[in-house]
DNA sequence: CGTTGAGTTGACCATCGTCAACAGGAGTGG
DNA sequence: CCACTCCTGTTGACGATGGTCAACTCAACG
């Protein structure tokens, strides 16, 4: 795990130090890496696979926060409890950190505490992004703009590819979007009948990217 | 402006450095503090009044990412450019500070940014909040959370009335919880009928707290 | 070959959005 | 003092988007 690229502000020598608190861990497919709503260990940075963000209402609905690829830190806000939960949608390697050490790291590290807050304020207005997605936008807007959003993060990952990975299921993203599994297959197939994007296993093929695009910028 | 409840990390003598670098400031209703995409120049603290936070989409499409009260902060985020508007609901008055100023105090002051790092988690941890209201609650309940929610917020302030001044317009209201005028409209008159809650002038005063509270916990 | 779980599709329906009419206050001007 | 307009908010009728329920396909797996 070379870029860190939430740590940019640090020389060689710091990064080094911090690596040395850094242990490799692996999760299995569906294996949660932590619940909602308990202690937090530790903070994480995934290094292979994906993992899905999650909040629960008491009476069991479910809202998908978000989906961490490779790159992606997990816990960084260094609270005593966990917000969300987090759990395994293929198998996952992570380099993870002993919390109360990376906050005192980074105690220490006024430059990478600058650097994170940075992170964390494009985080919220990310955040806020969704909120937009999810209040005022149609379903097919809604899974438009999670393919091309996803696509995007993956692009410096597996070279620009129209082929976006989808490892979570159809309930999964209908939980991130705010709709059902069912309007999520039918936006799906649509766009699919309209040449618009390809069905592939475990992802799509997006086919009339310009089009797509357009849409999610409107 | 005494409380600075952002600045708790700060000594005596550094707050009053601080307070140097501010100037006071007043808006008129409807008055722009700022708008989307331009670029930063301050950072705000709110000290009288309510101002609406909000992002477009370009065919006009509005989402109110959030409602300021006295004690709240603008462009904590020192980012060069804001990503919502914000227009003041009544007349306001702010502390303001160059945002270049803010920024060059904060990376002198470790311990503020470390606080100031907390509480953008503790932002993003409600942006997550909103998300779940939007994409998985029903139309009252997102009413219900929304009053319920707001009157814990100006609780501080106003000494725990169960009277939640609502300064903005429905149509603000609408477009924070992602519905129109007329469905908020309808769920007001709803709660009303059923002895809920009473619709007085710029306001609402909560009848039956422990229903409306259950409803917004569950 | 049967079972399971994800995904798709269709039929039907409910919630919420749309459109329209109306009420009530605030401000304006005769 | 009384129209008159304007604006916000309320209410009703109707309709569309998306949710619900159910049947079906298909791949993975034992």
């Amino acid at each position: 795990m070379r870029p860190y690229s939430a740590c940019g502000a640090l020389e060689h020598d710091e990064l080094a130090k911090l690596e040395a608190l850094s242990r490799s861990n692996c999760y299995a497919q569906r294996q949660q890496l932590f619940a909602q709503d308990e202690d937090a260990h530790s903070v994480y940075n995934i290094t292979s696979g994906s993992v899905r963000l999650y909040r629960l209402l008491p009476d069991g609905r479910r809202q998908v926060v978000g989906f961490a690829i490779p790159g992606d830190f997990l816990g960084l806000s260094l609270a005593e409890r966990t917000v969300y939960g987090a759990e395994a949608l293929t198998s996952v390697t992570v380099c993870r950190f002993d919390r109360e050490q990376f906050s005192s790291f980074v105690d220490e590290h006024p430059q990478l505490l600058r650097r994170l807050y940075d992170l964390a304020n494009h985080e919220l207005s990310l955040a806020q992004e969704q909120m937009v997605l999810i209040g005022r936008r149609t379903a097919e807007e809604r899974v438009i703009c999670f393919l091309v959003g996803l696509r995007k993060r993956w692009s410096h990952i597996n070279n620009n590819s129209v082929t976006v990975p989808l490892p979570m299921t159809r309930q999964d993203i209908a939980d991130f979007l705010g709709l059902t599994i069912e309007t999520v297959s039918r936006a799906i197939s649509k766009l699919a009948r309209e040449r618009a994007l390809l069905v592939v296993p475990d992802g799509v093929r997006l086919l009339d990217v310009a089009r797509l695009e357009a849409v999610a910028a409107g």
